[in-house]
DNA sequence: AATCGTAGGTTTAACGTTAAACTTAAGGAG
DNA sequence: CTCCTTAAGTTTAACGTTAAACCTACGATT
């Protein structure tokens, strides 16, 4: 009981292989109708799939696109649970789906040689997301494929980029609270990378503090890892700081945490101290206020990821802008209180 | 600039290609140590990696893993933003990377013809997680690879099954609530359907109540589908529910939505209201009150499901046991008030 | 001296598909 | 009536790897 090939449809139906490939592949132009049904039939009967390997191996296109997610020594379940990338692949699964293509998922851990598969699989692409230390890049550069960066400010003009301008989300953020009437803003962040998201967003909160002439204070400045845990620990620094009314979290993940720190120490938010995030992930709607934060569209990115991805495969690597950037705003919910 | 395959090397090397194929696959019996040392060096020097696609069409087998996951028509971005879902990808994801074998990773929708594809990958097993309609198991059963079902009460010898004991998590959260002194306990669901995890934890309920010599009240039941917002909008019927201590939500997303709910309908938890949920997702702790739930480790779910397809792909389809059980126990939070 | 086993290879064909080059018959233009 | 074009194919080789069958020289065994 071997498997169904191309052969087989051919002899029953009394064709070349080369015929068939063409029907199958929609190249109609070079089959009389009458073959076509005729093909069409026998392949319903015969249950013919085409071999996806064997066509990737002489077309050398797969249809498959690589997802790659950052994952650190600490923290082993990284990978998905951190809300922010699965959102972000969700939207890059539908899509791919919705266009026939397929998705091969995988994180890197420091002795991962992943390029070499991501490379040897024929992926189409490379979708990759957050920053990543050693000759990373290097390598990617060596790999023939084209590769999309998310949030990276990686300068390279090898590369796509698809941001938000982190600079300007912070920005907004802290004069959300600047204009709330809070002039004693705390920070909170992951760590501090120059090519990460994190950073920018330090700057963009500098910046507007600058513009309010409100001193920067580096004491205040708290950095750690983006988790709900490090929201925790960071909350209790918080409390000890004297005069702080306000936090800006770079992260929702962070401001959880924060949040919930803050309420079993017996501090009030936002009536105590306010909170503002970073994303809008889904799970800011579920805190307990409701989260005030930075809405970066996720799944949208996601889509808009993949979309960037297509045209590149369709048009060529060439005719294709190398940096997008999307749009933010701020959500208002109830984590952020106008004091005066 | 073409791509270096197995003959540069061999060529370079001065041997033939199935001596090079031997020594990338470690069959070393049949090389000299001068010959391994040299190939390798060649290796090394050309940057040679072995082509997937060609490798599996002629071993047909890919070390690469198809993972499932259900998608509603309502919810488009079901498929990952359900942190349930995310959690126990990512335990698949770093068990399987761990072992040298890669993940492909799709949802499904109503017209998807998506196993020609899967059968077609040359994909080594599929993991499929949920309740499908439709022929969705009958096509299953005529791809030739195994396949790992992940909560379902489909029953049939052709799968392997991976399970917690969802009537017993019924029970033992509904008893929780008892033992609490509760007897006015609603319960609120997803979709229940037969083959589904929801209508086990129904019946826990029932034989919970049963036990207790409480009296079962269909009126008190609601369902909807998993997730939040269907939480929110089932704390307006709960509102509205005469004498309600307690309320068993049949899975932690729900529970987020119901306390937020009551939450906003002034009703407060757990001093009013007591409230318990099921999974113990990660953002189980992230809600106000932390939320009291039936705790399935599942991140460690999608591990063992990896060590079972594992299992399964080492030592053949007959050697490993079709069903597995894993453990549940209560995990106490603060959203479950004692009462007299 | 003949035989055998083994280490260390090589040669060949096959996996399923497709791209490129080739074939053939029929119809239309001149 | 001949030449040209086109529709509708076919044939052949190639993609990169591996499994199976085959080969050879050398040392050990009888």
């Amino acid at each position: 009981m071997h498997k169904v090939t191309i052969k087989d449809i051919a002899k029953h139906a009394n064709v070349s292989a080369t015929t068939v490939s063409n029907v199958v592949n929609g190249r109609y132009k070079k089959v009389s109708n009458d073959t076509i049904e005729l093909i069409n039939k026998v392949i319903e009967e015969l249950n013919y799939v085409p071999d996806f390997s064997a066509r990737s191996l002489v077309s050398k296109r797969s249809r498959m696109i690589g997802v790659i997610i950052p994952q650190t020594e600490e923290h082993i379940q990284f990978l998905l649970e951190n809300p922010f990338y699965s959102e972000i692949v969700s939207g890059i699964e539908n899509k791919l789906r919705s266009h026939g293509y397929y998705m091969m998922l995988t994180g890197v851990d420091k002795d991962t040689t992943y390029l070499d598969i991501l490379a040897n699989w024929n992926l189409d692409a490379i979708i990759l997301m957050g920053i990543y230390k050693d000759g990373l890049y290097e390598q990617l550069k060596k790999v023939k494929v084209p590769v999309l960066l998310i949030d990276s400010y990686i300068d390279d003009e090898y590369f796509f980029h698809l941001h938000i301008d982190d600079e300007k989300g912070g920005y907004i953020a802290t004069k959300h609270l600047l204009d709330a009437g809070h002039k004693e803003i705390a920070l909170v962040t992951g760590e501090l990378n120059e090519n990460g998201v994190a950073y920018k967003r330090l700057m963009g909160y500098k910046r507007a503090l600058n513009e309010y002439n409100v001193p920067y204070d580096e004491s205040r400045i708290i950095s750690d890892s983006v988790s709900y845990d490090c929201g925790i620990s960071a909350s209790e620094k918080l409390v000890e700081m004297d005069g702080i009314t306000a936090v800006f979290c770079t992260a929702d993940l962070i401001a959880t945490g924060v949040i919930t720190g803050l309420h079993n120490k017996g501090v009030k938010v936002p009536d105590d101290i306010s909170v503002i995030g970073f994303d809008n992930l889904s799970i800011a709607k579920m805190s307990y206020p409701a989260l005030t934060t930075v809405n970066q569209n996720i799944f949208n990115k996601g889509e808009r990821a993949t979309e960037t991805i297509l045209e590149i495969l369709d048009k060529g690597i060439l005719n294709v802008q190398k940096k997008q950037l999307m749009d933010i705003e701020i959500m208002e919910r109830n984590s952020v209180k106008r004091i005066d």
